[in-house]
Order: C-alpha cells, then sequence, then structure tokens
RNA sequence: GCACCCUUAGCUCAAUUGGAUAGAGCGUUAGACUACGGAUCUAAAGGCUAGGGGUUCGACUCCCUUAGGGUGCACCA
C-alpha cells in the first residue's frame, strides 16, 4: 500500500519535474493516512521556502487526472507536511491484492541461505529460563527469514566440549557411577557440585581441565561417558525443545567442529596469524582504529586444549565448506558481543565468510525484579519445565470451565502466554522477569489475541464470501483495513532488524482494531448482502493473517478457551 | 582503570531508525450489551523521555558532559 502511493506520488512529481520524495506511515492517524516528510529536505537542496514547494507539490497532485482514483484529499500543512489521505477505491484494490498474493510480501530479489545458530544448550546442564529467549527468538527469526522466501539452516549449537563436560565426567568417576545408571537427575545434581568444588579447589580445576583436554583429544574412556552424557541430555532437551515447538536441521555442537581445527590451524599457518603468546595460541585481532579493548582471539590454550573461540571459528570452517551460508546468524545474550566480534574478525581474516555477513543477533538478559540477573530463593535460577508447570496451573485456577479443557488447548494456551510475552519486547534489551508477567491473561497478552481469533471465527464461520467490493462503511470499518495494509511494512521491518516484536506488536495492534469492528458491526442480523460480504471477507483475512503472523512466533490457536 | 550497552507514566514495555500532540498494557477512577463470547469495549487521570549543554527548520532518536544501573576486558562457555 504505502509502496504503490509512493509510486504514484512519485510518478506525478517527476512528470513535473520534481524529484522522488519518500512517503511513510502517518504519525497523525487522525489528519491522514500517509505523511510526506521531506519537504523541508528538497527545499533546502533547492534553496525555497518549504511552503512554495510543499505548496507546489501538492498542486500537480491535486491537478492530476485520476486523482481520485488514488486520493481523497492531499495537503500541505505548516511547517512542512504533505497529508495524504487515500481513497476507499485504492484500499479496497491493496486488499484484494494482498489477499491472494503472500499478504504482499514480495519475494526477496535473491535468495540467500542463511545458517542460523541459536539454543547453544549445554549438555550436561539444566535449562532455565536464560535459555528461553535465544530459544524463542531465534525460531521466531528463523520462521520470518524463511516466510520471506529465503533459504535457512538452523543449528542448535550445542555445548558439548568445553570444560563442563571434564566437570561432568570428573563428577562420575568421583561418585564411581554406573554409566548406565545416569539419568537427567543426576546430572542436573551433579555439574552444579563439581562446578562449585572448581572453583574453591585448584586441584579439582586443574584435573577436570585435564579430563576435558584428553576428552578433546579423543580419549577412549572419557568418550564413552559423554557419550552417554550426551544422549541422556539430548532426550531431555528434544523434549523441551519439542514442548515449545521449536525445530533445528541440524543437531551439530562444538565437538563436531573438533574435526575441523587441524585444518583451521593450518589455514592460520598459511596465512601466518598465529602468534605464541604466554604458551597459547592467539589471532590478534586488533585494528588501528580500535579505541576498545581488543584482546587477541584465543586459539589453542597453553595446555593445548581448545576454547570456544577455537570451536566457533572451526564451525565458520565447516559451515562455509559444506553449505557456503550468504549469512551466519548467531543468538545468544550480549555478554558474548566482543567474543564474536574476535571470531568474525578471524574469519574475514582467513577469508571464510566475511565480516558483514557474520551477525550476531544479541537478545538482553532475563533479570529478576530487582534488576539483577533472575534467581530462586535457593540461589539458582528456575527450570523451564517449572515455568511451564506454574503458568498452566495458573491459567487453570483463572476459570472454573478451565479445568475441563484438553491438555493440547491447554499447552498451546501456555506456549502463547510465555512466547507472547517475551516476543513482544524488544529482544536486545534486558527485561525483567515478572513472574506476573506470565500469568496474565487480559490485556496485551497471548490469550487477548487468542480470544479475538476465536470470537472472529465465531462469527464468520458459516458463511460464504466472493470477491471484495468498493465500499467501506464506517470508520471502524476503515481503521480494520487500514491496519490490514500495514502488515507488510511492520513484517519488513521485523525481517530487516531481526526484531520479531514488531510483528508481535503488528498482531496485537490488529486485534485491538477487530475488537473494535467487532463491537460496532455485528454480523449475525446483517440484511444487506454486500456488506455482509465485505465484512466477512475482511474478517476472514483478519484471521488468517493473525494465525499465519502467530504462527511465526510459534503460537498455535486452541479448539476454544 | 579502559570500553560498550541501558535509564521513557506508579509498574512492565513500545515508538519501523531525525518528523507534527511520545503510544500501549497493568494498576487507579468513571462508564457500556434484554444483538454475534464481559478473557471485550469507551473515557479520564498519569510525561521537562535520568540531569545539563550542543547540532538541526524539527531530537526519546545524533554529538559532548554529569549521575545511576548492567556487561565485557585471552587460556570458562
Amino acid at each position: 500500500m504505502q509502496e504503490l502511493i509512493e509510486n504514484i506520488f512519485n510518478e506525478i512529481l517527476e512528470k513535473n519535474g520534481i524529484q522522488k520524495l519518500r512517503i511513510s506511515k502517518s504519525n497523525r492517524p487522525d489528519l491522514c493516512d500517509f505523511q510526506c516528510n521531506e519537504v523541508f529536505k528538497l527545499a533546502k537542496t533547492l534553496n525555497m521556502a518549504p511552503m512554495d514547494i510543499g505548496n507546489k507539490i501538492v498542486k500537480v497532485v491535486n491537478d492530476y487526472s485520476d486523482f481520485y482514483k488514488y486520493f481523497k484529499e492531499v495537503t500541505f500543512v505548516m511547517p512542512g507536511f504533505i497529508n495524504i489521505k487515500v481513497s476507499d477505491y485504492i484500499i479496497n484494490e491493496c486488499i484484494r491484492k494482498m489477499n491472494v498474493d503472500h499478504y504482499g510480501i514480495a519475494k526477496p530479489e535473491h535468495i540467500n541461505t542463511y545458517i542460523l545458530d541459536y539454543g547453544g544448550y549445554n549438555i550436561a546442564k539444566p535449562l532455565h529460563i536464560g535459555h528461553l529467549r535465544p530459544s524463542i527468538i531465534g525460531e521466531a527469526i528463523k520462521r520470518i527469514v524463511m516466510y520471506k522466501g529465503h533459504k535457512v539452516i538452523a543449528d542448535v549449537h550445542l555445548g558439548d566440549f568445553g570444560l563442563q563436560m571434564g566437570q561432568v565426567i570428573y563428577g562420575i568417576l568421583k561418585d564411581n557411577k554406573d554409566i548406565e545408571d545416569i539419568d537427567i537427575d543426576y546430572l542436573n545434581k551433579i555439574y552444579p557440585e563439581i562446578s562449585g568444588l572448581c572453583k574453591e579447589n585448584e586441584e579439582v580445576k586443574k584435573e577436570c581441565e585435564k579430563i576435558t583436554k584428553e576428552l578433546q583429544n579423543g580419549n577412549e574412556e572419557y568418550t564413552n561417558i559423554w557419550n552417554k552424557i550426551y544422549q541422556v541430555s539430548l532426550d531431555d532437551v528434544k523434549e523441551l525443545c519439542n514442548y515449545l515447538d521449536i525445530h533445528f536441521d541440524l543437531w551439530q555442537g562444538e565437538y563436531d567442529a573438533n574435526k575441523y581445527l587441524d585444518d583451521v590451524e593450518a589455514l592460520l599457518n598459511d596465512k601466518n596469524l598465529l602468534v605464541k603468546s604466554e604458551g597459547a595460541l592467539v589471532v590478534p585481532v586488533k585494528q588501528d582504529e580500535d579505541n576498545k579493548p581488543m584482546p587477541p582471539m584465543m586459539f589453542k590454550k597453553s595446555n593445548g586444549g581448545y576454547v570456544y573461540d577455537s570451536t566457533d571459528l572451526a564451525t565458520i570452517y565447516e559451515r562455509k565448506t559444506k553449505y557456503n551460508p550468504d549469512y551466519i546468524l548467531y543468538v545468544t545474550d550480549f555478554r558474548q558481543n566482543l567474543h564474536f566480534e574476535q571470531v568474525f574478525r578471524v574469519s574475514e581474516l582467513l577469508g571464510l565468510v566475511p565480516y558483514n555477513r557474520l551477525i550476531h543477533a544479541y537478545n538482553g538478559t532475563i533479570n529478576g525484579t530487582d534488576g539483577k540477573p533472575f534467581k530462586t530463593r535457593k540461589g539458582d535460577a528456575p527450570k523451564l519445565r517449572e515455568l511451564f508447570d506454574m503458568v498452566k496451573e495458573t491459567f487453570v485456577s483463572l476459570k472454573e470451565s478451565n479445568k475441563d479443557m484438553s491438555d493440547v488447548d491447554l499447552d498451546k494456551i501456555t506456549n502463547a502466554i510465555i512466547k507472547f510475552a517475551d516476543l513482544s519486547n524488544s529482544r536486545d534489551k534486558d527485561y525483567i522477569f515478572d513472574i506476573e508477567k506470565f500469568s496474565g491473561v487480559v490485556g496485551k497478552t497471548g490469550p487477548y489475541i487468542l480470544y479475538t481469533y476465536l470470537r472472529i471465527n465465531k462469527v464468520i464461520k458459516d458463511n460464504m464470501y466472493k470477491e471484495l467490493g468498493d465500499t467501506i462503511y464506517n470508520d471502524t470499518d476503515r481503521n480494520l483495513r487500514m491496519k490490514i495494509l500495514e502488515l507488510q511494512s511492520s513484517f519488513e521491518a521485523s525481517l530487516k532488524e531481526y526484531k520479531p516484536h514488531y510483528i508481535a506488536e503488528y498482531i496485537y495492534n490488529l486485534c485491538v482494531e477487530a475488537n473494535n469492528f467487532y463491537e460496532n458491526n455485528h454480523i449475525n442480523g446483517c440484511d444487506d448482502q454486500a456488506k455482509l460480504n465485505d465484512w466477512v471477507y475482511i474478517l476472514d483475512l483478519t484471521n488468517r493473517i493473525i494465525k499465519d503472523m502467530l504462527s511465526l512466533l510459534m503460537i498455535e490457536i486452541p479448539s476454544k478457551m
């Protein structure tokens, strides 16, 4: 819609020898549908008064022979804006088009291959709420990029090769635990125990590091234990991902990158990039223009072991050779900004994936109501499973009739509550984890949206409709149609910045308009067949948009509420 | 110490990247169906966008500065 208006507007300007101007969505819906803010800039380059040039533009547009086909009103207002109100005809024309054409979301000029790296679950550590954001933000970005028409390979990139493995193996050996008896509860207990022990006891830490290194070098006993830990943890992770409707194409991890470390080392040596420093091998990445600390990237530790800088780099190497991606996008929290900065620079130096094709779409941390990282009374972060159960129980307790709902519906609603609460926040900022936030069902929440969909569905489901007519019947009707036409720009904003909250915000605003329409216009008992047809058409389109956009946020519609 | 990020209504968050009167939800107050679901809708109150400078016709947005909070600064991930 915006694009169409901009094109016609500029076509008229060009014919009259005026340069192209950008049109944007109105900030004052009470005054107009679209606005042009660029009269000031044009006035400056032409060295003319904004009023003169603005009036001239408005005049030539108003003189356009097909004016009323596209516009209702185009006016100049002080101090220098052009306000555009569009015609009902063009609103309906755009809606008809978008209804049959992927909601107006154009296919990309070039189809790119993206590798999305999110999840990053550490084997042997239980999933807690800290994993929630990168997981669902990553999955949402994946779906948004795919919806545009790009190719996406989602890789979980498990943390299965670092010190935490040595620590858990150390614990298992210390307990003399039979491999077959290792289960998820045991792992949940032993990791924090040994991790804590390492902080107080230097000897234990050294031993864990030694085990880690030998595991990385292929020690058979350790590898056997590793296999068991891996299997047990992965079963648990997959169950949770399944609950959240998160799906990976690749279940690779640091362990898989291990195979490429020698190749990468050879490549680094070819380019003469490795430097020996305090017994370790590092890659200097500091550039002259840096005014911030930029330590070299650690490639090989002084004891010969590897760290996640090495495996992340090796993973880029592997991905480059296997998939030759156009972009690799990482979703982790912002504390890893420096790490990725280093790795990305080395990738560029090695001629693997260029620096500007590696994107760290970072998320903020989850804090408690005191503004500090969230902890339970016991001192650890709450487990994901506990969060799901709590949200579900709270919802069931709200209404007597909720007790009769099916588990499938309850799980869909639980997902909607959690995901909408999370994804409606901008991903790059910290947010406060407030249990109240995940209990709300009124106002700007997942259940509000589901409720809107279901009540609309009920009034249109028995009605058939044909092509949309040219009439718009009242203000709430027009507002809803205009909101429908905003989908494209919200989607593109989301895609451009890899920020799902623009879509979440859009869905909510669409629902507000839909509820408004619902309150003021009645489908049942409407005798005017043309009007009935148009309204069912509009509401059906509204609901399809809600459903499809929700699916990008991994939210499904329950059968009832 | 050095660097980066953040600070918007009582609370939790937006503001599509420099546009007009900074928007929502919760909470508060006052209202609305003998018509399709009241998990809804309509209003009101609530803001010197942390403070101070600057750039610009125009600043929550860009620059400088002060204060508060967070994070990072090679052999954890």
